[in-house]
DNA sequence: CTTGCTCCTCTAGTCGCTAGAGGAGCTAGG
DNA sequence: CCTAGCTCCTCTAGCGACTAGAGGAGCAAG
């Protein structure tokens, strides 16, 4: 076995194995702000305890679920606060909700258009070809209006 | 009217208004080469023609379907060789669509975890509150995994 | 004692814009 | 002709959430 560091602590190659979230990331985190800064060993490498684990281990199910850092930051306060009410949480959570609803709604409708473009392809020349020609041509299309995903079309 | 430039000429607020593009946008994207850069009018202006409104228009709905500028960049090539075989068009947007599909699913799973949260929270105090126990028990989802996003989880 | 892994800090880059400063030109009204 | 107010110009910096790489130090095993 290879433990050198005290008991129920962790390098940072291991909270990262352990929660998925990478190195770098990880010291992004304590950057921002949003993990504690842990103590250090004799050499100058960070020291994980289990509730920093467990705080990762947070953030990284709250990014799966696309909470944007800021939320997190929210969240996590609220966490550190039992016997506040927790509308809060709910709200943040409801918002993410909603989103996420307008993001399924946006993408389904791009879905379509995009098996128009591809079943419509004649696997010909350019000159004839749908996904050319519809994007191209903005009137051929029933479009949903705005952009198809806000805060960067695309990503 | 308002018409001092050669007819059949646009400045880049009205090509901008057209194509619902922003004006920097317009700007950026002559920088980045997406956009040849236009002919100036003797004040140093922006003029633009019918074919860079096209162009503008092509590249906007582009965006919108989610694709990224290099694959719009390739797209472009295409559409100015038109007696190319279109394999590679085809290709772009049947990637495109299966992002989108890959997409649409994980957002789906997202969508009832977060439904799971929101509901089963009993508006009172945080610590029973299960918006913030789920997040801070990864273990008690049925998990989807990877990121619920590929490339920015969560935008 | 050397090999090779992990760790450290630091800077810079990614994508696709967006915002702002500071200045010049252009057009309509007086 | 002059001025007000719009649009346009260039340039730099910033956003979010990382990611990549340089250059160096520590640390455990053989």
């Amino acid at each position: 076995m290879s433990r050198t560091e005290p008991a129920g602590t962790f390098t940072i190659g291991e909270a990262a194995r352990s929660s998925g979230v990478k190195v770098p990331t990880i010291r992004y985190y304590e950057e921002i702000g949003l993990l504690p800064a842990p103590p250090r060993t004799e050499g100058g490498r960070r020291s994980y305890g289990a509730a920093d684990m467990r705080r990762l281990a947070f953030i990284r199910h709250a990014r799966e679920l696309g909470f944007e850092i800021e939320a997190i930051r929210t969240l996590l306060q609220l966490q550190d606060q039992p016997e506040q009410p927790c509308a809060a949480a709910d709200a943040i959570a409801r918002d993410r909700l909603i989103e996420v609803e307008r993001r399924i709604a946006s993408l389904t409708a791009l879905k379509a258009e995009l098996q128009r473009m591809v079943e419509g392809c004649s696997h010909g020349h350019v000159a004839a070809c749908r996904v050319i020609e519809i994007l191209a041509d903005h009137g051929e299309c029933r479009h949903h209006h705005g952009p198809a995903e806000p805060g960067g079309i695309g990503r």
